[in-house]
DNA sequence: ACCTGAACACCGTTCAAGT
DNA sequence: ACCTGAACACCGTTCAAGT
């Protein structure tokens, strides 16, 4: 019964905490998404008088920051075999799935700058990567931030719906029975692509620095 | 007179514009931050009565892509010659330089579903380049759309500091005498190998596609 | 320690009224 | 046609007061 007020977004007569309050707002940011989560309907949400939040987060930004880190912690520690492109592209799959299961909130969380912080998983797990790929270690952060920015930008794409809509740009008359499964598959075509240039991008600038071309 | 009043955003006595009230909206924009935007404000720097905006601008966000379309229609049309490799890093060089100018947007607009629309300038000389890449004509968009998400990641990493602060990570003990200038020709290199690893990837993929590795 | 009500200084937007 | 004042329904945050 509080488990299900709890999934429900009402659960009062239990103690007010910063997790807790961390977790409603994401419920209201998958839902609604960022624009739309306010402190006061937060505190309505959690049945609570809308002050009683500043008692365990300081401001908005901070609720925002803290909801951020909350998912990013759920960041899978895969540790796996594999080349180091093996162990990239698993490491891209895992943030995608992570990511499109939090549309909303990584369409805010990209524009900030602290959207991926150096305490993060993601961050760990990639620049491990790039030690075994035999990345020279005054380079490792450069270009493990190159590539956290270049695919960012293509989860963010995801999110917001615009590289399907400027992929989709030809194919305006392409009438399709089983158009939902197409846009699917089609979708998972394009971020394999990317995932493709990124590591081979990598790979060639790893063989011969300096070179523009193959 | 008139100029200067214009120059320092004060200009009433001329008429009020749509196009003006774009140009008075980056102006405030570039100096605090989409956020401290406000109709109002707005208003105030045009020494305009709030409402009279409303005649104009249907609403906020129509504002904020009137403001962003303002900026993508100073995007160079360079011709240019050379070869694919060339033309896309002098586009690539062109956004930056152009997003530079105007980092505050770049944060707000790259969130938004149509940060860049298939009538944006650079999209067009995206497309055109591809096509004389010997990319399939199917595929410019799919390929495009990649592109442009990916390399939008990383103008948004350098607008958001996201990019330096991670890149910097290693850097702590590095006492500069010429820290300023050093940062600088930093970001440079490191912009230079994110064009690279786009660059090059798209290469490889375009000689092997299927291929993930070198 | 934790919670709350009232208040302050803002927002975007609507609408009826003015010229 | 263009502009405006008043008003509505919101915001985040502060602070003094309560338990």
């Amino acid at each position: 019964m509080a488990a299900a007020a709890q999934a429900s977004g009402r659960s009062r007569d239990v103690r007010l905490t910063e997790e807790g309050i961390y977790a409603a707002a994401l419920r209201l940011i998958d839902a609604d998404g960022v624009g739309a989560l306010s402190m006061r309907k937060l505190a309505a949400a959690l049945e609570v008088n809308p002050m009683s939040l500043y008692h365990h987060v300081p401001n908005r930004a901070a609720l925002l920051r803290g909801v951020k880190n909350l998912v990013a912690a759920q960041f899978p520690s895969t540790a796996s075999g594999g080349t180091w492109q093996d162990q990239l592209r698993q490491v891209a799959y895992d943030f995608r799935s992570l990511a499109h299961r939090h549309r909303n909130l990584v369409m805010y969380a990209f524009a900030s700058p602290d959207s991926i912080e150096p305490e993060d998983r993601f961050w760990q797990a990639l620049c491990r990567i790039l030690e075994t790929a035999g990345v020279p270690s005054t380079e490792v952060t450069r270009i493990g931030a190159v590539l956290t920015s270049l695919f960012s930008g293509f989860i963010l794409g995801e999110a917001n719906g615009s590289v399907e809509r400027l992929s989709a740009m030809s194919a305006a008359g392409r009438a399709s029975a089983t158009e939902e499964a197409a846009n699917s598959t089609d979708a998972d075509r394009t971020f394999e692509l990317a995932v493709r240039i990124l590591i081979t991008g990598l790979a060639a600038q790893l063989e011969r620095p300096g070179a523009t071309s193959a």
